[in-house]
DNA sequence: ACATCTCCCTGTACGCCGTACTTGTACGTT
DNA sequence: AACGTACAAGTACGGCGTACAGGGAGATGT
């Protein structure tokens, strides 16, 4: 009754394998979240994609939190710092940044979810750290301003991601000139007199932003703070 | 029946006054966050704090999602950017960033409250990115330039304030040794030889950390963002 | 060959949530 | 005295996470 229901969409995997697992699970709520939302990923919708029934999937998981940090692990395990080692480490920061960002930008629902868990119960989250601190130790900073650092550049990198131009990429992209109006006429209808910087702001919201320079600036205003702190450090 | 309840606890308002106002419920709701995490902020329990009705709350506010936006602006009108306006920008920036930082230091909640709703239709957060915006308008930043930087700036300091190091202020007091202690735990249980440097980060949880040394410090990561940026734009 | 054990999944039920819809009730105005 | 308005109460619904108690298939020991 289950396996072929009504609202089974794309993300279930019920088609190459009956059996669950932790990682088909994960994959599936994450390819989930980043379609519809995180707010979509609920047990019972989860399992109606994989064709189960709820609570088949506290088999594999404690509960929904631990579920959650599943989808992370799963998420970040492609993040590999440390590629070249032979580069100076003001290379290997802005390596790190583009790559972190880069998964951020693949996986829509990453900012919400990593502001949702404890990031550090995860394996892949602490190699990312770890390998990071190397790097920062290159920089000459300590361990614990490294981690305050390592921090600061991951929350950096969610900021950036959730906070970029245009619309967010749950919109289907036939609406998207129509919400780029109404953010716009939102911006405009503020009183003018006490805004007049927001209004002045509106404009550029004409326009398809230009979403690369933006997080060219953003990356670049990320990587400044740190190299200058290095500076300031040894002088 | 609802008037005295068992569960009902300090943050209600029903003693000094029993007509319930916005502003009322949004302190209140404020205060229940800030001391025992969003998560207790429900409409239920809410009401039960005011003495009244679940579904008397909703006479003003529409939803609950409005009733969030209610928390934010009460929390955040206290900011008053741009207050000596003779100052050179870089001086009001470090300003704007302790305030903010410190309005976001005295609600526990507000990070998390911040994330979970859209702060540009709140008055009290359009003025102080008006403000801020006219501030980095002086350090030479275009107003959208001028905007992707406030964005980092606030990130940056909900980022500094969630990730404080020591135990987060919804635990009490008395448990907060015990709670260093199982955070050094964890961080010295991962494997040494996989993630050495983690391992030793944990020692600097061996004591009471030094709180005001990591708010100088990530202010100055901050800033020193901002004006390097600044700087290399005028070349 | 059968009994047993383990793994993985199903069925049912509970308490909590936000909130739509309907029904009072006290009060300022006329 | 009548009435509209402002505000709160009562009831009910669907959805959530999940505790708890089975059930069935495949491996394993005898």
């Amino acid at each position: 009754m289950y396996l072929v229901h009504e609202t089974c969409t794309l993300y279930g995997c019920q088609v190459t394998q009956d059996r669950l697992t932790k990682a088909t699970v994960a994959e599936c709520a994450l390819r989930l979240a980043d379609a519809e939302g995180l707010e979509a990923v609920t047990i019972r919708r989860l399992a109606k994609e994989q064709g189960v029934t709820p609570m088949a999937l506290y088999w594999h998981f404690k509960n929904k939190d631990e579920l959650l940090l599943g989808m992370v692990d799963h998420a970040l395990s492609g993040v590999r710092a440390e590629p070249g080692t032979g580069d100076p480490w003001q290379k290997r920061l802005r390596t790190v940044i583009e790559t972190v960002a880069g998964v951020l930008r693949d996986h829509p629902s990453l900012p919400t979810l990593l502001h949702a868990v404890d990031k550090t119960q995860t394996e892949s989250f602490n190699r990312a750290t770890n390998d990071t601190l190397a790097l920062l130790s290159d920089a000459g900073f300590t361990v614990e301003e490294g981690y305050w650092v390592a921090m600061h550049l991951l929350n950096g990198c969610i900021g950036m991601v959730s906070g970029q131009p245009g619309c967010p990429p749950t919109v289907p992209p036939e609406q998207a000139a129509e919400w780029l109006r109404q953010k716009r006429l939102h911006l405009e209808s503020m009183a003018s007199d006490r805004f007049p910087l927001m209004v002045e702001f509106a404009a550029s919201y004409r326009d398809e932003p230009d979403v690369e320079h933006y997080y060219a600036f953003s990356i670049d205003l990320l990587v400044a703070g740190v190299e200058t702190m290095a500076a300031n450090r040894r002088a």
